[in-house]
DNA sequence: GCCAACGTTGGC
DNA sequence: GCCAACGTTGGC
């Protein structure tokens, strides 16, 4: 088995918090709705069942990595594409033929304190994290120097 | 709430 | 295949 990669997955918090994560049964969710086809290539293709990941929340006054999660199941249809009821709904996916994916992660810890976007912008040698420079992207890798560089950040033993 | 950045769509 | 228009993300 190969070792676990790293990677960033954004979510506003008014719509799924780390918290959220937490309480869910077997603190286990669907990392559903995801309508970006470069994200989407990472779900499908990249992201594999012992993955770590750093949860994000955007869109609020301090955007900040708040916790890690771990990926329990890899690459699924995204089936929430195929309900008319949802706002993810997407009439070009079909079970057939689905078009969206994503997996299912478990919530691991909350970080001894949140390592906010602002701090992340003040370190040399994250220039290259896609947070920053490739903002818009929900799904994005992390390398294994930034994963470790950024838990020292969070006050995490190493 | 504004708006810049940027991914996606669709006309040509 | 180009690119303008459009819609969305997400920092501020």
């Amino acid at each position: 088995m190969s070792a676990p990669r790293y990677w960033l997955f954004k979510s506003e918090p008014s719509s799924f918090s780390l918290s959220d994560l937490k309480n869910r049964p077997d603190a286990t969710e669907h990392w559903d709705g995801v309508r970006n086809f470069q994200a989407r290539n990472f779900l499908r293709d990249e992201i594999k069942v012992g993955d770590l990941v750093f949860f994000y929340h955007s869109n609020i006054p301090e955007p900040a990595i708040v916790g890690i999660a771990q990926v329990v199941r890899e690459g699924y249809p995204d089936f929430v594409a195929w309900d008319p009821q949802s706002n993810y709904f997407d009439p070009r996916s079909t079970p057939e033929k689905p078009v969206w994916f994503m997996v299912d992660v478990r919530f691991v810890s909350e970080l001894p304190r949140p390592v906010t976007l602002n701090e992340l912008k003040e370190i040399p040698e994250l220039a290259q994290l896609p947070l920053l420079n490739r903002s818009r992207l929900s799904i994005q890798p992390v390398s294994a120097e930034a994963w470790d560089l950024i838990l020292r950040l969070a006050g995490v033993q190493g």
